[in-house]
RNA sequence: GCGCCAGUAGCUCAGUUGGAUAGAGCAACGGACUUCUAAUCCGUAGGCCGAGGGUUCGAAUCCUUCCUGGCGCGCCA
């Protein structure tokens, strides 16, 4: 729709050139236009003549005037008017709207979505959380945006794949091992002094026990072996956990990706190698450092501690590189917030080794402040007074806990009150929303028993005469672009407020009008818009990962 | 000290990437169920868009200087 008036403006600038009626032969990309805050302002408006008002060296009303003329005529259109300082406002022929009603039946559950993505492969990354202990609160929020950006890509036309890194090879996994390792002397009988540093969480001690039942103790193994033990067994029960909570937020990885496969492979050692031949690394105190600060980070990076040992960043500049080498064009990584100091230096690493910097986006996750009764969680797997996600969903809901995560732009922080989210459950947003496709699944139920279903045959939308009606059609027209826009800007929170005013708008109309009135045709009429309604209303919310209840 | 993110109605936040008279949800107040589900709707009230300066036809949005809050600034992950 928009884009067919898009292009009837470009073919009359292009005859006004022709036509030397203009004559500054200003090619314009793209041509603005915009659906006006204020109805009265038309279907769309262009700042066209503004723009123009410069090289034209003439009045912007004028301009506005001399394209006017041009476009006179065009089947599109109801009405054309210059208003304000230059503005050109379009109101589209009625008819036009009801093409849409039958695009959704068309499409059905592929109607939002485009092609925009041109079947780019793109990879997300997200959650990532070291497999050292449950899924806390804060992974929550990553876990969703990261979901809901891959979908709504998808949903554009993008090749998605969907990965997990696993922090498998670091010293944060034999510190688990070691922990494990202690409680199970513990559990022997043995009194044991558990360090500051260890995982001092009651789950270590289950892992402990379990590990017990199924392997025996560790009595005449040597402590490296046992703690490696202790470590392999931890990381494997862990991840079971981790996949599991996710799965039952919904969510599905199509690749898990481990870290230490990374440094078996000699991946590691093969890029650190290419990064020595292009004389980036250098070394200094016993250490191997990359120099960062050629390509904009304000310090240069350790990437083999004095040691010997290798840095987390080491790993991830052989991962990031292999990603690439896997053959994605764009590689999206979801971080907390706090760990955005890295940025800089892994876009540095990237435009050392021949990447654009572009090539890799950071999704940063504001922090998830967790409250119960107003007072504040103390968050960190070391205090052992945590609260995990499943615990979460348990309490509020799978879907009002995705519904929550998704409302705010990813960078804005987030106040959690456990206590807040179930009482306010019976009036949370989430449920607005889904009571509009409930309610609507009704009126098809109803409609049923009357038989009326029965009567299809083509719909009169000249039936749909009402205001409403006309701005409900214009607002799932809309729902396409809102798609393409929330994958082009990775901003999924887009969605929820359309679908927020969508469902407004339907709620509205349902207290004002009928649908199941005298007549059939207008029956028939109203009830192929709100099934529109409920089409729409169902996709975003499948894009959301929200389930749509035929009855509430 | 340096860097990143934020500052919009009493509270929580949107604001179509620079457009016309700044919006919604809670909370407050007043109304609507013999009619397809009242988990809903209608109405009222609420604003120096943190502050100053700049850019232009036009700024909540862009540049700059401050103020406030959060988070970072390791041979930790």
């Amino acid at each position: 729709m928009k884009d067919q008036l898009r292009l009837a403006i470009k073919v009359s600038l292009q005859q006004c050139y022709a036509d030397k009626t203009l004559n500054s032969e200003v090619s314009l990309d793209e041509i603005q236009l915009e659906i006006p805050k204020n109805s009265e302002h038309g279907d769309f408006s262009t700042n066209l003549a503004l723009t123009l008002a410069k090289p034209e060296r003439k009045a912007p009303r004028k301009i506005a005037e001399i394209l006017v003329a041009a476009l006179q005529g065009n089947p599109l259109c109801d009405k054309i008017e210059i208003a304000g300082p230059g503005f050109i406002n379009f109101r589209l022929a009625a008819t036009c709207w009801y093409e849409i009603l039958d695009q959704i039946t068309e499409q059905g559950n592929k109607y939002g979505c485009s092609n925009i993505g041109a079947g780019t492969k793109i990879q997300v990354e997200f959650v990532s959380a070291n497999p050292t202990g449950p899924l806390h609160i804060g992974h929550g929020r990553g876990a969703v945006v990261g979901d809901t950006v891959a979908a709504v890509l998808q949903a554009a036309g993008f090749e998605v794949q969907r990965e997990y890194y696993i922090n498998d090879a670091g010293n944060q996994v034999l510190t688990l091992g070691r922990s494990i390792l202690l409680r199970l002397r513990e559990l022997q009988g043995e009194v044991v002094e558990f360090p500051e540093d260890g995982y001092q969480a009651p789950y270590v001690i289950d892992l402990a026990t379990k590990y017990r039942t199924e392997q025996g103790g560790l009595n005449g193994v040597a402590e490296a072996e046992a703690i490696e033990l202790c470590a392999r067994f931890g990381v494997a029960e862990v991840l079971k956990w981790i996949e599991v909570d996710l799965q039952a937020f919904g969510i599905h990885f199509d690749s898990w990706y481990s870290e230490k496969n990374l440094y078996d492979q000699g991946m590691v050692k093969k890029e650190l190698s290419k990064l020595k031949e292009k004389g980036l690394s250098f070394e200094m105190d016993d250490a191997l450092w990359l120099r960062t600060t050629e390509y904009g980070d304000d310090k240069d990076r350790v990437l083999i501690k004095s040691d010997g040992s290798y840095t987390y960043f080491a790993s991830d500049v052989a991962y990031h590189m292999e990603k690439f080498d896997r053959g994605f064009n764009r590689v999206i990584d979801v971080w907390g917030a706090d760990h955005h100091g890295y940025i800089p230096r892994m876009k540095a690493m990237l435009a050392g080794l021949g990447h654009s910097p572009e090539d890799l986006e950071v999704l940063l996750i504001q922090m998830v402040n967790l409250l119960r009764d107003g007072k504040p969680y103390i968050m960190g797997k070391r205090s052992g007074n945590f609260v995990t996600l499943k615990e979460v969903i348990d309490e509020v809901g799978r879907d009002a806990c995705r519904f929550f995560f998704l409302m705010r732009r990813c960078d804005s922080p987030l106040d959690f009150d456990l206590e807040l989210a179930k009482q306010q459950s019976s009036d949370n947003p989430v449920y607005y929303v889904q009571y509009a496709h409930a309610r609507i699944c009704s009126i098809n139920r109803n409609a049923a028993e009357s038989g009326l279903e029965q009567l299809s045959g083509s719909v009169d939308y000249q039936r749909l005469e009402l205001v409403e009606e006309l701005a409900l059609v214009k607002q799932l027209a809309r729902f396409p672009e809102t798609v393409a826009g929330a994958a082009l800007s990775y901003e999924p929170h887009r969605i929820v407020f359309y679908l927020q005013d969508l469902a407004a708008q339907f709620h509205s109309y349902y207290n004002r009008y009928r649908v199941l009135v005298d007549d059939p045709a207008t029956s028939r009429a109203r009830l192929a818009l709100v099934n529109a309604v409920r089409t729409v209303l169902a996709n975003a919310l499948q894009l959301l990962g929200l389930s749509a209840p035929e009855q509430m």
